[in-house]
DNA sequence: TCAAGATCGTCAGACGACTGACGAAATTTG
DNA sequence: CAAATTTCGTCAGTCGTCTGACGATCTTGA
């Protein structure tokens, strides 16, 4: 798997069935697939959005609130599928950072009304051509058919097991 | 007309294409669908574990020092791509919890040396049922074929970008 | 041999993420 | 209307994760 270790490490029982299969139940579970692959496209957006020092979380409220101004906090987090508190953390550090307002709601006073500011509406444009480009670099590896086939796939596990989520997603054409 | 949602909350541009395609750029990338399925896998693992008290993290530790005794810590890390300080601060929480010891090498002062206790030992065993069916729930919405072609693509995934993603993790850049 | 370089574990700092709890504010219900 | 319930935002606590730095230690090369 990683073959370039100069000093090998003790391995378990050299040349022999167990050193083959080492670890492979756990390789062989999907969700250590899932994490792993979740984590490389976390590590290829953040190479390709270095220089804008924004996240794919940070994006993924960036763009609802773009699309969607005067939201409140719950209609982000159920947009994307966050719990309140991260949701709350997350826009805190983008407002810390004067990329969006959150004002008083008119007539509800528990919510906080979000919108872009000028800043973060740029920041937006100019992130977008970075999103894409990580979006082709993480897909290089299969073919469009390939990776429609993983959509359709990720698509129906997120389905049947949204409701079983602490956080299902809320779009507003449901 | 809005869904199920007793007070809707306002939606953007209601009955244009805007509403219909709210979030269809977020929706559409397979980063995102990754972190959400990925979220759902440690929601159904922690759900079938929740006796245990123990995280899908943990649980790829447990099984890879019972493998191989005598691992050291960057061995953990390297073997289920997790860095050294992650694979650190989670055998820490194991160790506290007096499931697993660290003992120092004997030649080599810099390792720490990872075995299974005897109740290590004995929670892994009584958790292989449940890591089971946290696999299979995960899976249910996919005939078999289905999983195996999942698999299969995150696999390609993993294999190309993984040279990209964990070696300058391991290695400063030069 | 000994200085330079590499490796291991750890710490601090940051972010993402969830649970459980709480107060403030709104809505529902008797 | 008043009380009970729900909803929103937040806080504290925990865990996973990465980055960058550091000291201790081991390996290498001149």
């Amino acid at each position: 798997m990683n073959g370039q270790a100069r000093k090998p490490r003790p391995a378990p029982a050299q040349g022999s069935a167990a050193e083959a299969s080492f670890l492979a139940a756990i390789y062989a579970r999907p969700g250590f697939k899932l994490r792993r692959a979740h984590q490389i496209a976390l590590s290829v957006f953040a190479e390709e959005c270095r220089s804008f020092e924004v996240t794919s979380t940070q994006y993924g409220i960036l763009v609802a609130v773009s699309e969607w101004p005067g939201l409140d906090q719950v209609g982000v987090a159920q947009a994307l599928g966050l719990d309140r508190s991260t949701t709350g953390m997350v826009v805190g550090l983008l407002e810390a950072r004067g990329l969006l307002r959150r004002d008083r709601h008119a007539t509800d006073g528990r919510r906080r009304v979000l919108s872009l500011t000028e800043e973060g509406a740029r920041l937006l444009e100019a992130l977008a051509p970075a999103a894409e480009r990580a979006r082709d670099r993480l897909l290089a590896p299969l073919s469009p058919e390939e990776a429609q086939t993983l959509t359709a796939l990720l698509d129906r596990l997120m389905d049947h097991h949204d409701a079983l989520v602490r956080v299902p997603l809320m779009r507003p054409e449901r």
